[in-house]
DNA sequence: CTGTTAGCGCTTTCAT
DNA sequence: ATGAAAGCGCTAACAG
């Protein structure tokens, strides 16, 4: 590997003379910077990463932080993915998914502070110990989602209008006829399931109707997304035979209602509507008939906090900013008027 | 930020004790280890990423990396990179995407080498720089697809039999009646192209069927994957009305025909067959009827890559191995019968 | 404009 | 089993 010593000696020239014809910060003439230069083609030399970040105390390198264990990226995911990306490719930024397993975290060889300058947390929990470690370390962080409480004045974030959302959907149901709504709500102690339950209330209060907590539902991750859908749908439409309508929080989820429901002989629409905080597999041959849901825009989340990131990176902004992406409702033909089965 | 000499002055130590209490590299007392720790956990101490890299010349950081410029992960990627991720972060590996513009890393401020171990080759061509400067630099890599022959002996790589599928597709079209087949075949200079090209070859040879080269069109990436599926099925099926069969490169690709056949009154599959690469949106409803397909089993391919790289990262292998991930075909409605328009 | 000298925070000989 | 000292490759402060 060539260093910048090789270079420097091969060009006749001092090592601080390389670092500033690469790095531009002080002037260098024109003939020993073609020298230099020549040198370095010919050793190929490039300046080394992490000597560089060590004494930069910069890597250009922001990470994206999953929640939980072993999780996979889901077609939501994907566009957001994209999303920050494209910001990072224009910006020089590079992306690095940052999760490894606890297990392998937790050894005391591996612990290390992170690569990265700031980082993007997917996810937030009410409690999230990632948010509360990423401001005690003063480190640049965007949350995708609303932050707990505490830190909603403190820290970044990129949101969807989740109980704004929630109350549309839920409306939209009740408009309907649909008086008792099965909420399968997202993971537990997430605060976008606090913020869609507000909605789903919201809904119930304007309306004059009452809500019943039982109803909404918290997915505890034991199971898959589309086993949380089929055995919550299956269980609480045997025990009670007034629920007409169901919300999903995701397409997996909405798929196990699909399940659950033709199990039982149950119809959609006719006997059952249900809905979904998601546009990505609603068309699917699956779903029959196709899948009302929300177009979330996730790839317009990615991109905004891949910018708000930089700016904080950049040292540009300071202050915590908010960007709210906009969502639509799409209506297919899953839900219906209500009818006493 | 706290450093190992903070945690050495604190626990009464030296420095190399701190570290070696941490690496576990040579034996430390109980007592005093315990002590190290104690200081460590108080004063929140982390080995900081960078220093420790510099010195040990590893990173535990792998690159994707991305072929052109400004591409965007399709779901095909997408299982890809879950396939990738799930084997990291067993392993304590992180993942970085390693793609920026050429447009920033040409400036000479921007010049670094790469801060990886190891890195994951997509979409190879045939001519490849990415993958001559791996060999070159001798840093471990994978290669997920085929890479230049030059490279072929030299380099680990995982892959689907290209030209094994290709060919059975043709097979099955050409058993269908079909005898002049439009090949909307992958990227221009792409190895993949080249090995799907000879299996389409070798189908028509084995049913002594002339083979028009003019027909093995490749995508110049000019425009959008929707665009090059649209544009050149509406080029050619207006030059050529013997054409009855048409093989996409892509669901995208795939898309664009059922457009240009739909706005020329050609029905799929009575008046023109479809059969793409890719099981990811076949099931869309933009496809009617819906989209017989390939599954190429991506996840699998990302694992098996993250694998190998691994195992040359770690240096347990030194010698080139090769993985061939199965793929199938999965039919649906948009072939039939070859019929003369 | 350029060279010299200190570090950045860590690991790793080489001692003891 | 522990400490002292020498770097890893780079940037930056200080001289000139």
């Amino acid at each position: 590997m060539t260093t910048i010593d090789d270079v420097a000696r091969d060009a006749g020239v001092s090592k601080s003379t390389v670092s500033n014809v690469f790095s531009k910060k002080r002037p260098i003439s024109k003939e020993v910077s073609n020298r230099v230069l020549e040198s370095a083609r010919k050793l190929e030399y490039k300046p080394n990463y992490w000597a560089r970040s060590l004494v930069s105390k910069e890597t250009k390198i922001i990470g994206l932080s999953m929640q939980g264990e072993n999780t996979k990226f889901g077609s939501f995911h994907l566009s957001l993915i994209n999303g920050v990306h494209q910001t990072c490719y224009k910006t020089g930024y590079r992306l690095l998914i940052n999760s490894v397993s606890n297990e392998y975290l937790n050894q005391v060889e591996n612990q290390t502070s992170d690569p990265v300058d700031g980082e993007i947390i997917l996810d937030p929990l009410v409690k999230d110990r990632r948010i509360e470690e990423s401001v005690k370390k003063n480190r640049p962080v965007v949350v995708i989602g609303r932050p707990p409480k505490a830190y909603e004045a403190r820290v970044s974030y990129v949101n969807n209008d989740n109980a704004g959302i929630a109350r549309d959907v839920t409306r939209y149901l009740i408009g309907l006829g649909h008086r008792r709504i099965l909420f399968l709500n997202a993971t537990e102690n997430s605060t976008v399931w606090e913020d869609r339950k507000l909605g789903y209330q919201a809904a119930h209060e304007e309306a004059g109707i009452p809500m019943d907590d039982k109803l909404v539902l918290a997915n505890d991750r034991s199971s898959s997304a589309l086993l949380y859908g089929l055995e919550q749908t299956a269980r609480h439409l045997t025990q009670d035979s007034s629920i007409t309508a169901v919300i999903a929080d995701s397409d997996k989820t909405a798929l196990g209602v699909y399940q659950a429901a033709g199990s039982r002989g149950c119809r959609i629409p006719e006997d059952l509507s249900v809905f979904a905080f998601s546009d990505d597999s609603s068309y699917s041959p699956e779903f029959q008939p196709p899948l009302s849901g929300v177009r979330m825009n996730s790839e317009a989340l990615g991109e905004e906090a891949a910018k708000l990131l930089l700016e904080h990176c950049s040292g540009q902004s300071r202050s915590a900013k908010r960007v709210l992406i906009g969502a639509e409702l799409v209506h297919r033909n899953s839900c219906g008027q209500a009818s006493i089965r």
